[in-house]
Order: structure tokens, then sequence, then C-alpha cells
DNA sequence: AAGCCGGGGGT
DNA sequence: ACCCCAGGCTT
């Protein structure tokens, strides 16, 4: 039996029921795309559906604030998603008149989606005869082939995305690809594949060589940046703080936070006082209190932030303030919201 | 071609 | 500590 076959055969007798598999409307299944974009199901299932109580069409998408599309992605990370999925929703609205383009090169003018998000939706909602390359599908494909060129080479991508168009089923697109990432997924997992009950195990190749563990081959990784991070929490009589937007750079673009100090190395506390005292002249430094003494680091992929909060009491009442009652109508990176989790706990 | 962009879970 | 996840965009 050929490959796509035995792929769609174990698809049939092993698929998880999610409900973008329930519905061909490429609403859904554009949002499900994005939303699992280097995300694993567990982590995107709520957020999803999570989105389509608070916007059913595309048209409530669009007609949405991006302060709350992104707080309602909030956690998920990876937030030029939620922006580039709140402008895309705007086009579809009101330049395409509601209606999804339904074709590969049309799919992919849409901001947000590249290569395989295209790929999925013109397979998924359109039957069109296009493959998927996503991490699960290089994994299978290098070993089952025994390719050892690096997938995320230019080389590579492009080997695997042609090898992938030359196995796939053209009649069956939507199931041969929703199938062959199922099976990454669960059966040819990165560590621990479940050899043993694999369907191909006897056509494999990494698996005929021992080279399932070593496949597939991976160009390097970039390094870790270390960031201090000293975040003014300031608090006045009234139980108002202050948060700032970030801006159109860097890591968490548009969501908010306390004032932030950054420097290169752990500012001692003297470097703080000063910065108190740049903000707000005058200030009493003696209502200065550091909330960690240990920094709390929190990890990104690419950058290692070593945090501390420090909390301000100011007498009277802080311009701009914003009452802590009304923090949480505000989209915040994970760090800032388990904070403020911690801060109410302690001010209630 | 390389770097950047989150957060969570598995090992 | 390191790897990976239904990748895409910018430089």
């Amino acid at each position: 039996m050929h490959f796509s076959s035995k792929i769609i055969d174990w698809y049939r007798a092993n698929k998880r029921e999610l409900p973008w598999r329930n519905t061909r409307d490429p609403y859904k299944i554009w949002l499900s795309e994005i939303m699992l974009q280097q995300t694993r199901v567990a982590q995107g299932l709520p957020y999803y559906e999570l989105f389509l109580e608070h916007f059913p069409t595309v048209r409530d998408l669009a007609e949405a604030s991006e302060k709350k599309v992104l707080k309602l992605w909030q956690g998920l990370g990876y937030y030029s998603r939620a922006r580039n999925l709140h402008a895309t929703a705007r086009t579809i609205t009101y330049d395409y008149g509601e209606k999804f383009p339904d074709t590969y090169p049309e799919l992919k003018k849409l901001k947000g989606v590249g290569d395989y998000t295209a790929s999925a939706i013109a397979s998924i909602a359109f039957d069109r005869p296009e493959p998927v390359v996503d991490g699960n599908v290089y994994r299978v494909l290098s070993r089952y082939f025994g390719v050892t060129l690096p997938v995320n080479s230019t080389e590579g991508m492009k080997y695997f995305k042609t090898l992938a168009r030359e196995v796939m089923d053209p009649e069956r697109a939507a199931e041969y690809n929703q199938g062959l990432m199922e099976f990454g997924a669960l059966q040819c997992t990165p560590r621990n594949p479940g050899c043993d009950t694999c369907p191909l195990n006897n056509s494999c190749v990494a698996l005929q060589k021992d080279q399932v563990g070593e496949l597939p081959v991976k160009l390097k990784k970039s390094k870790v940046r270390n960031r201090y991070f000293n975040y003014l929490v300031l608090l006045d009589e009234h139980g108002n703080t202050r948060l700032q937007q970030r801006e159109d750079k860097g890591i968490w673009q548009q969501l908010y936070e306390f004032p932030l100090v950054e420097s290169q190395e752990i500012l001692e506390q003297e470097s703080i006082y000063n910065k108190v005292e740049e903000t707000l002249p005058g200030y009493d430094l003696s209502s200065v209190s550091l909330e960690n003494e240990e920094p709390i680091v929190h990890k990104l992929s690419h950058q290692h932030l070593h945090t501390r909060f420090w909390r301000v009491e100011i007498p009277g009442e802080l311009e701009r303030g914003i009452p802590l009652e009304e923090l949480d109508e505000y989209p915040v990176p994970v760090l800032i919201a388990d904070y403020i989790k911690t801060l109410k706990n302690s001010y209630f």
C-alpha cells in the first residue's frame, strides 16, 4: 500500500476529535491555523473556543478593538499573530465582502498567512491539492524517506515541500495533510516515537538505518539573551496604579506593562532611586520597597528576563492612574499578569 | 540567510 | 538545560 494511503488509514483510526475538524468554514479553519502556529493543540484549544464565543463570525472579529483581541490572546504568545489576525479580519470583512479567498496564492496575500497556513486553508477548507509542511511533516518525511538535509535550510525547505507534494494524495488533500500532521504529533513524535506500533515501520528508512533519533536534522539554535527588568509599580492612596503600552518593536508590542527601567546588569537600589527621582521629583524615597529580592526569571524562547518589581507608594492621587479593579481589562504579558495576581492578593 | 517573536510542556 | 510546538515577518 502507498504512503499516503497508510497515513490516511492511520488517521481515520487514530485522529483526535477537535472542533475545527467538524467544519469547512474557512473562518474557523483560518482561526485554528493561526492559533496553532508554533503552538500545541492543548495550549491553543481553549483560546479557539474563547475567540469563537466572542467572535462567531469574521465580521465580529473585524469590529472588535485591537485591545480586546490582544486581551483574549493574552498568554498565547507571539502576539503579532493576534494583530495580523485582526488586520486580516478587517480585510476580509471590508475589502472582500466577508468572503475568504479560496486559492493558495490569494490566501498567501493575507497578513499572517505564510506558505504553511495558505496551504492548510486551501486544502482543508477548499479541497485544493496543496501539500502542507509543518514541523510534524518535516519530521515524518525526513525519517520515513531518510532525508538528512537540514529542514530549516533554504534548500531543505524547498526539498521537503517538493517531496510532500510528490507523495500526497491530491484527491484527498484535506485528509492527507491533517493525517500527516496528526501522525507526526501522536505517532512519529520528536522523542520516543512509537516505532513498535507504527504502520510504516517495515518501510521507514530511518528505522532501518537506526537513525530515528538523529532525524530530522536542524541547523543550530540562536543564543539566549539576558535582560534585566525593573518595574515601578506606582500605587496611590486611592488604589490606582499606572500602566504604559509597549511600542512597535521588540517583544510584547502593543501590550501593557508597569513603567519599566531596563539595565545591562542587575541594578543596585541606588540606581532605582535615581530613576524614581527623575520620574517623580522631590519624592520621598522611603516609600519605595522591593517586592522580590530574588529576581523572577521569565523565560522566552530567546531571552531570559530577570525581573524585579518595586512598589512605589504615591501620596495623594496619581495622574493617569488606573484603579486596580480595571487592570484586567488591559492585555499584559504573562510576567505582568502573574505579578498583578499577587499584587491584588496583598492589597485586598 | 539569519534573527526575531511567547509561553508551556516534555525529557 | 534543552527541545519542540498545525510559522511568519523583518532585516
